[in-house]
DNA sequence: AACTTATGCATAAGAAAATTATGTATATAT
DNA sequence: ATATATACATAATTTTCTTATGCATAAGTT
């Protein structure tokens, strides 16, 4: 259990970055298609996962939406117009780290 | 001060990297040669960089040799053996993650 | 029928790793 | 004289995880 990878701090780009693919999902399918997507690399634990969509979700950057399927409850969340633009800048700000942490790894201070 | 891109856990990964390339290092340089690199992108603060030198020399992955230059003292770290090995675990997981990240922001399942 | 695994949510205790704020001290530039 | 740069360090706090636990229903297994 636990995956040592799950960077701190990347989480919540993960979920934003889901629901603006994927419209609405709840909290478990979150979980799994992280799973799916990354055969298996990342594995969100719920103890990360649910603090963290109650968190954007008090920023106002989730709408919540009880629905009950199969008599369990699920709680959908979807992005707010707001969620909508944060989820562009944090994307841009992972963007950013990627390619930092790629001069860093890969550098080209070392050729010239 | 702060840059919110420091994203948590990658910090070590950048000292040790640091160190395979320029053999030995200071703290203060360290600091230095990530703005110099990331362009001013990336600052690394005191307090996250000097716990996080005496950590990894607790683990026996840093050696230190104390210099005094123009009557300032400098703390001079280099790689062990152990640090060496270890290094190359570190950059592996790094790119692990960097290429799992990129294939959630950057999704190939939304092609077919 | 009993048991395990999967689905679905939640929270609390603890650890890890930052930020922010200090503190000390010397050297250099204005 | 004063501010900035160099050089180290630590304490308090915050953020963000992991690990452990709890509840509940559905589906598959022995």
């Amino acid at each position: 259990m636990g995956n040592s990878k799950l960077y701190k701090g990347s989480l919540n780009t993960i979920i934003l970055k889901l629901l603006e693919e994927s419209d609405k999902m709840y909290g478990y399918e979150i979980t799994q298609k992280v799973k799916e997507i990354t055969k298996g690399e990342l594995n969100i634990t719920e103890g990360a996962l649910y603090p963290a969509l109650h968190k954007l979700e008090a920023e106002g950057l989730l709408d919540v939406e009880m629905q009950k399927v199969d008599n369990r409850l699920r709680k959908y969340y979807k992005l707010t117009e707001k969620g909508t633009k944060e989820t562009a800048n944090r994307l841009t700000e992972l963007e950013d780290y990627i390619r930092t942490m790629q001069t860093i790894i890969n550098p080209k201070w070392s050729i010239s």
